[in-house]
This record gives structure tokens, C-alpha cells and sequence, in this order.
RNA sequence: GCGCUUGUGGCUCAAUUGGAUAGAGCAUCAGACUUCGGAUCUGAGGGUUAGAGGUUCGAGUCCUCUCAGGCGUACCA
């Protein structure tokens, strides 16, 4: 249910009838309960191209407005506001339609686009730490959501696999060799000992050298090894993914070497457009209004990671067609990602109908608000946070004897991580992040728990009613009417959210449906005795559907839930 | 130095992209239990939105300056 754009069609033909001419700007929902359910804020911004008083104007729009529809009641306030109140009947229909439809009426986009999200990226050399948790549920949110709307998301993992440091992790691997499954088995460990190894004996440190530049040029056994080292190190990145719930595969990984053939290309082009020039030895672009340029290609002719992601940028909208191509990753790379997009743009590796978007997002740190890191000042292995998160979530499940231990280990997994990620994306992703256990997994305010505690609620009164749902919705009380009003917002909210890329919209909508729901239930009893049987059945529905949007809304979120905590 | 960015009750966050009296949760205090799951709900106190100007019908939001923090700043990614 478009609900903003369908009250804005209202406001048009009021508009029209009225014989004002220009188009309205868009309502927007009210600030109070008492200004009704939506606002339309347009007649003062007329006020000054019409050169009459905001609230003729007002009164001008009101006269001319359908209130036999979607509207009931119209008023004017303040210095021009028209607050606009829903019909009920209107609601209840809607309400009732929406519920029986399996998208919960939310419709499929009229012009889906290909979008490629580039998220999660992480560094083969090393263990996933706790810095590639937003990129991960951020970017899967993304590509969640906008799959549900109907676009056609393309997952990009842009690994880091290629570099100096593979050289030194290979002949390492080799010394090793045998069995590298438990040689790798702490990927950081093995860095630092291959490290150790590499500073110590210069024997060693040259075969390193001597084994990066065979990689490059395809050397059959270095190139073995290094899928191998690849294989391995990616088996650890999929064991996270799989405990984060997190939908990206060995399909979605397009590597850093997966564009080493397209990087002389890439300088080729740079160069026939006239946009290189040699500064101290190095081949940079120099854009207008920035000090520093994009250096792509170094002074011993080796690329950077500007030219790996110019190369990218081509392929993905020359090869895979995308019209957004949006770039989870920390804040941090702002300049980085400004520079390259338009190196790309004035170069023509992207068209300029295609929208490239950095979807930054802040550190995340610890209680005190330094970045977080172990004990010992270490990163923290995102697999060990997630366990914990786990161990921790047990000891919050209602220990019933009902349950049975895979049933708790079930339970605790889904309350676990549903709380790290909710957590993250219920923040501004722009700001930095403060990671609290204690909040995460607490049942009080905007948590998953909440959530989880509101949905498991309404399972256990169908659990309870167990007959058949029938009849219509009738909106009782002022109650109903924003519960009613407030389901029906959910593809506006999507919409919203899909638009700017911030999963928080949706966290925020889930948190304001639960609270209204929650206040419902308190104040309209249901499967109680003296409840007369159309009102039950109107209420069951009004719960159904609640449920239902916070199961779609959370599972958008990379989110379970579970019937019974 | 230059650039980007942030600053909202004691704490953690919102604010429909310029709309009405800046909203929530935690904490504090006061209420509601013969509970459709109290892991809940109702209410109270707590704010010159870092500061000063400006733009206009209207500013937490836009512009300028100041203060304070974070990040970036040419061959790492």
C-alpha cells in the first residue's frame, strides 16, 4: 500500500478542482495524534508564488477536497496546515485486503533496475574481524530489501586476494604444506608466523618476493597454492556468513584478481582519453578541485586499489548492466570513493544515467567509545563475537523444561545474532557505533528482543485460539485506527529506506508498530470472555497482521524470529 | 595546514529530508497484576539541539564564523 502517494493523489484532484496549477508537495504523516493521520504542509510554501494568505489558500484546497475515499475529515490548523484524517472504513478494507495478500499488499517496482551491492569484502590474508560486521548485515539488508521491491540485486563480494602479502602467506603455506586445514585453522596465527618467518631468514623472504610476481604472470604452482590458500581462507568467511544468516555465496565473490587482466586496460583508456599524467614517477588522474590525485598506477608499475576498483566500476555496469551500484563500506573511504566515481564517470566507465552511492557507515566502538578491540588490544574475530552472542542469548531464554536442548541452542542462535544485528542496523549507519551487550539483549526499548517478545506474544494467542480467523476488520477505537494506519505505512517506510539505504527507517517503523501493538493489546482485550465474536474476530486479524509485518520486516533485516521464546 | 565529518536531557539513540509544543529507551520517581506471555503497560521530572550570527511565514535540519571531538591527507586496502 503506496499510502503517502495515494492521499497525494487525493490532494491533486483537490488541487485540480481548485484550478491551482502547480503540483503539490507530498504529505507527510502527522507529527501528533491530535493532528490527525497525515499532514499537508503545501499551502504555505504556495503561499508567496500565489501571493495569497497560506491559510486562504488552506481553506481554497480544503473546499475542493474528497473526504468520501481514503478521507474522512479535514482541518485546518496552525498558520495553513491541513491535518487529514483516514476514513475507517477505508482502513479496515484496506487492512483486511492487505492481509490476505501474501506481499501484505506491498506492490513489485513498475521499472526495476540491476543493482550491484558491493558488501562484506573481506581481506583472505586475515580472519574476519569485528570491522566487517556492518559492511555485511548493512549491505545484505540492502540487497535484501531491495530484492523484495522488486529490483534485480546483484551480490558483489569484492574480496582481497591479490597483493604483496600472498607471496609471503603461499611459501609459507608450502613449508607447511600438508595438511593446511589445520595449519590455517587461525588465520592470524598464521600471518603472524609467516610474517615471522619472512622477517628472519632472507632466504625464505626472497622465495616470497620471487612468489608474488609468479602469481601475476600465472605461474601454475604459485597459482595452486594460492587457491588453495584462498579455498581455505574463504571456507572461514563462509562459516561466518552461515552463523550471520547472511545470504552471500561463492557465487557473489568477484575478487581483486578477478580484475587483474582489465588493469592495463583500465591505464589504456585512462590514457587515449587524455586523463593520465606522470607526477613523481606515478601515473595519476588529476581531477579539478582536488589536491591529491587518483593514483593508479605505481612508479614500479604495479596498480592500486583505485585502478582495481575503476576496473570494477566497468564491469559492473558495462558487463553486468547496473544502474545503482551501491558500496557498503566504512565511512573512512569517503575521498577515496568520491575520487574514483568520477574518475569513472568523466572517463565513460559508467554511464551517467547509472547512480553510484558510497553507503558509508561509522566504527563501530566500545563502551568507553574507543574502537573496539579485545582485552589485549587486539581486533575481535567476528566468529567469536557471534558465539558469544550466542552463549549469552541462552542464558536470557526462560529455562522451561518444555524445551529440549536443540531446541534452546535453535532459539538462542536466532535471539543471538537477531540482537547483533538488529543492534547495528538500528542505528544512523553514518554515525559510529557504540556495541553494548547489556543493551543488545535487553527486552526494554528499541531492541530485537522486543520484537521477538512482541511477535511470540501474538503467536501464543493464535496458539491459544487455534480456529479459523473470518469476518471483516472493523477499526473499534483510536487505538485501531493507528495500529490500522501504521501496517498500511510499511511499503512507504521500505520504499523510504531502500531509497537512502538506511535499514534504520525500517528498525524504527518496527519499533513504533510493536509499541502501538503492544498498547493495543493492553487496552482491547481479545480471546477474553466478553469480547462478543465480531470484535474478536476484527482483533485477530489486526494481531495477524502485525505479526505479519514484523516477521517480513525483520526477515528483510537478515532476521528470524521464533513462536515461542 | 587543507579537506571530510560529528556535536541533540546523566547515558544510548530518533526526528517523515525546512513544518506545529524536539520524540523514544535506559536510569530516577509514582502507578496498574484473579497476566489473552508483567520479558508488559500508564504517568512524572529532566532540553536556550556545542556557541554566535544569517537566510524565511517557519531552522536540530540550509549558509557563515567560533569552539570541541573523530577521520582522511600521493604510490597499503
Amino acid at each position: 500500500m503506496k499510502l503517502k502517494s495515494q492521499i497525494n493523489h487525493v490532494i491533486k484532484e483537490a488541487f485540480i478542482k481548485a484550478g491551482i496549477e502547480l503540483e503539490p508537495m507530498s504529505v507527510s504523516e502527522a507529527s501528533k495524534p491530535e493532528f490527525g493521520d497525515f499532514q499537508f504542509n503545501g499551502a504555505m510554501a504556495l503561499s508567496k508564488k500565489l501571493s495569497k494568505k497560506p491559510r486562504d489558500i488552506a481553506s481554497q484546497i480544503l473546499e475542493n477536497l474528497d473526504l468520501t475515499g481514503i478521507l474522512s475529515k479535514a482541518e485546518i490548523a496552525g498558520p495553513g496546515f491541513i491535518n487529514l484524517w483516514l476514513n475507517p472504513l477505508w482502513l479496515a478494507k484496506e487492512c483486511h485486503d492487505a492481509l490476505h495478500d501474501d506481499r501484505l499488499g506491498i506492490g513489485l517496482r513498475d521499472t526495476p533496475i540491476k543493482v550491484v551491492v558491493d558488501y562484506s569484502g573481506p581481506n583472505m590474508a586475515k580472519q574476519m574481524h569485528v570491522g566487517h560486521l556492518r559492511s555485511t548485515i548493512i549491505g545484505d539488508t540492502l540487497a535484501n530489501l531491495l530484492t523484495f521491491l522488486g529490483d534485480e540485486v546483484i551480490r558483489q563480494n569484492h574480496i582481497g586476494d591479490w597483493g604483496t602479502q600472498f607471496g609471503m602467506l603461499i611459501a609459507y603455506l608450502e613449508e607447511m604444506h600438508e595438511d593446511g586445514n589445520v595449519s590455517l585453522k587461525d588465520l592470524e596465527q598464521f600471518y603472524k608466523d609467516a610474517k615471522a618467518r619472512f622477517d628472519a631468514d632472507t632466504h625464505f623472504s626472497n622465495k616470497a618476493r620471487e612468489y608474488v610476481v609468479k602469481i601475476q604472470s600465472g605461474d601454475k604452482h604459485c597459482l595452486q597454492l594460492w587457491q588453495k590458500f584462498i579455498d581455505i581462507s574463504l571456507g572461514h568467511c563462509e562459516e561466518v556468513y552461515e552463523k550471520l544468516d547472511v545470504k552471500l555465496t561463492r557465487n557473489d565473490v568477484r575478487a581483486e584478481s578477478f580484475y587483474n587482466d582489465d588493469l592495463s586496460q583500465v591505464i589504456s583508456i585512462l590514457r587515449e582519453q587524455g586523463m593520465l599524467e606522470q607526477s613523481n614517477g606515478a601515473q595519476c588522474v588529476f581531477l579539478e578541485g582536488d589536491e591529491v590525485p587518483v593514483i593508479v598506477q605505481k612508479g614500479d608499475g604495479g596498480y592500486l586499489y583505485a585502478t582495481t576498483d575503476l576496473a570494477a566500476l566497468r564491469y559492473r555496469a558495462q558487463k553486468l548492466g547496473a544502474k545503482r551500484i551501491s558500496y557498503v563500506v566504512d565511512a573512512r573511504q569517503a575521498e577515496h570513493f568520491k575520487q574514483v566515481f568520477r574518475v569513472a564517470k568523466e572517463a565513460g566507465f559508467v554511464g551517467g544515467d547509472v547512480l553510484l552511492e558510497h553507503v558509508a557507515f561509522g566504527t563501530m566502538m566500545d563502551k568507553g567509545g574507543k574502537p573496539f578491540k579485545t582485552r589485549d588490544g587486539g581486533t575481535v574475530k567476528l566468529i567469536d563475537l557471534l558465539d558469544e552472542a550466542i552463549v549469552k542469548a541462552k542464558e536470557t531464554i526462560n529455562n522451561k523444561e518444555e524445551y529440549t536442548q536443540d531446541k534452546i541452542d535453535e532459539i538462542a542462535k536466532v535471539i543471538g545474532i537477531g540482537a547483533v544485528k538488529y543492534a547495528d542496523l538500528s542505528i544512523n549507519r553514518e554515525s559510529n557505533y557504540i556495541f553494548n551487550w547489556d543493551k543488545m539483549l535487553s527486552f526494554e526499548g528499541n531492541t530485537s528482543l522486543y520484537m521477538q517478545y512482541g511477535y511470540a506474544r501474538i503467536q501464543s494467542i493464535f496458539r491459544k485460539h487455534n480456529a479459523q480467523i473470518q469476518g471483516d476488520i472493523i477499526i473499534g477505537d483510536s487505538v485501531e485506527h493507528r495500529l490500522a494506519t501504521m501496517l498500511l505505512r510499511f511499503e512507504d517506510v521500505l520504499n523510504r529506506a531502500a531509497a537512502d539505504a538506511s535499514p534504520n527507517q525500517i528498525t524504527t517503523y518496527l519499533y513504533e508498530l510493536v509499541t502501538l501493538f503492544m498498547r493495543f493489546y493492553e487496552q482491547n482485550p481479545i480471546l477474553k470472555t466478553g469480547v462478543d465474536e465480531k470484535t474478536k474476530m476484527s482483533r485477530l486479524q489486526l494481531s495477524a497482521f502485525t505479526a505479519k509485518t514484523i516477521k517480513q520486516g525483520l526477515e528483510i533485516l537478515g532476521i528470524k524470529v521464533v513462536d515461542k521464546l
